[in-house]
Parts: structure tokens; sequence; C-alpha cells
DNA sequence: TCCATACTTGACAATTATAGTAAGGTATGT
DNA sequence: ACATACCTTACTATAATTGTCAAGTATGGA
């Protein structure tokens, strides 16, 4: 029951820009540098944020990345959705799966289903707004967060 | 965000001795060709569910697996961290993780805190007996399930 | 006693998913 | 033009998971 990284990763870039941002562009460069995210990964990420309608692109020398909505309009739950493609707990969840076809009779799918609700339920419930004040408040150095903290990988 | 099949078999296994024990033990290989569960695969399972005193086990002929409380005192919450060892949507709030030393500084820490703590949450409101209670007020065939429903493999 | 049943346990192979790397391309401001 | 920075695809290595195999041990009954 994990979440992947790139869900991970998505999340603090986003912050990360929206902290960083004061409606210029964000390089993708400097975010790396501070979340210590690899570059080519990200590229790999913003992609997928982009064609989520998340974020849109400046091209060219001083480009970059911009939130495509105002902070309080972008919900951590969108995020995960988008570099992650499902959040369902189980397959036969998923939009288009013909492998459960008698549901009805399937007594722990209302489980699944009930718990799929509740994950998208929460993460729906906080905003990139909610974060970023937190992120705010606190005696941050570089980064939204600190050297080796909270890595996926740790 | 997938629930490993480890955990959806095991819910099923348990459901299936719920419903065909009726005080005696029940043999794995029932419960094999019920739910179209590998055998082996069962073993492990309630090798760790065993562990977990979730169900005793008798041996001999005759023998097999029985709960090891009442049904309504079995939560599934219970079931899935027994063959799932851990809940925690992120590496660093895992017991024992020291990656994440500096968790007041981490933003995004709290969300996943939080998110971890709905999924248990939920799964710990749902007991055996509610699942029992479902799956006999339904016009099942052999298992709890029908053949090729909702089978993880998908 | 002998045997069949069924639990017990560890080791291992195959498959799959994920994370991360690499490389080349395209657009654009200076 | 040229440097910057986005855009896109392809690939590899690694880890986790799923499932198999095999060899035990305990026990009830013929």
């Amino acid at each position: 029951m994990r979440l992947s990284t790139r869900a991970q990763y998505a999340v603090r870039a986003m912050v990360d820009l929206s902290l960083y941002s004061e409606g210029r562009p964000v390089s993708l460069k400097e975010i790396s540098r501070r979340e210590e995210i690899p570059l080519n990964y990200l590229e790999q990420l913003f992609f997928r944020l982009k064609k989520g309608q998340i974020v849109t692109s400046v091209r060219g020398p001083g480009g970059g990345y911009v939130l495509a909505r105002q902070e309080d309009a972008i919900k951590v739950g969108e995020i995960v959705v988008t570099v992650e493609e499902q959040l369902n707990p189980v397959a036969c969840l998923d939009e288009g799966d013909r492998s459960c076809r008698r549901e009805a009779h399937c007594v722990t799918h209302f489980v699944w289903q009930g718990l799929g609700e509740r994950i998208r339920g929460f993460l729906d419930s906080i905003t990139l707004a909610d974060l970023t004040r937190e992120a705010r408040n606190r005696p941050a150095g570089e980064g939204n967060i600190e050297k080796g903290a909270c890595k996926p990988t740790g």
C-alpha cells in the first residue's frame, strides 16, 4: 500500500514551484537542485502534470513552469492521480477492467471500493495552498524540506 | 497505491473460512478450491495469520484452521496489516525508519501521515462479521465470490 | 503400527513494476 | 546564432511481488 515516489516527488515539486514562483516561471533545474530530484525524472513528471493541466510551460531562456490555477484550486489528490494513473487499491476497480464481471457477488469488492473513496476524499480535501501556507510558517532552508528528509528511497 | 494480492487473498480466505467453519477446522485445500487461490500460497498466508493470532491451527487428518476469535472481533485492517507488514503510504512513516530525521521541516509529511491514518481507520471499521453477514445475504455459489470475479491478477 | 492428511517452513524462480538514466529534439528570448 | 529550458521516447537496472517447489512434522484413524 505504497504511494509511488513519482507521486511523492510530484507533490513536493509542486509545493516548491508554488513557493518560489512569484508570477514568473520556475525552471526544473531550480526545483531539481532544491528538492534533490533528478532533473530527467522531474521532466517526466512535469510532462504529465502539464498534460493534466495542473501547470503550464514557458519555453526558451528564462522559461519554466507556472501553476495553471490558483494554489487553492489545486488539490493534492489531483496531483497524485495525474502522475500515478490510478488511485484504486485493487485492479478490478479500474475503469475498463472487465475481469470483475459479477461484482454483485463479490463480498470484498465494496471494501476496496470504499477504501478508494476514502483515499481520494482525503487527498482531495487538501490543496496546494494548505501546503504552502504550512511551509511558509516554517524556518525552512533550501527547498521545502531539509536535505535528506523524507527521501522516498530513504 | 495498490493493495498486494496477499492482502486481497487473505481477506477473501478469511471470509471463506468464517463462512464454512461451523466450529470445526477448515482445511486450506477446501479454501484453495473454493476461492481459486494456490494452495502453497495460502499456506504462506495462513502461516502469517497464525503468527498474527487471527487463526489457530489443528494438525492431522480432519485438521485445518479455525478463527482465533469471534467474527466481530476480527477487523479487516488487522488481516491486511498481518499479511502486508506495513500499511503506510510512504517509507519514512515506517517504524524504525531513520531517513526522515527532520520531519518537522517536511511539509508533505503530515499529508501521508493523515492518509495512513484514514486507511487504517477505514479498514478497522469493518469486521469479518460485516463481510460474512453480507455474504450470507447473497445467492452465492461456490466460494464467497463467483468464478473469475475480482481476481487480483484481473 | 502404519499411513494419509494437513499443517510447517524455507528456498527459490519468474514475472512485473518502478525508479532512474540517456539521448536527442524543439521552441524561443537575447 | 546560441544558450536555455522545455519535450519526448527509449532503455536499463533493481527491487518487490507473486507464485512454485520441496521437504519436513504432527496427529487421528484403520
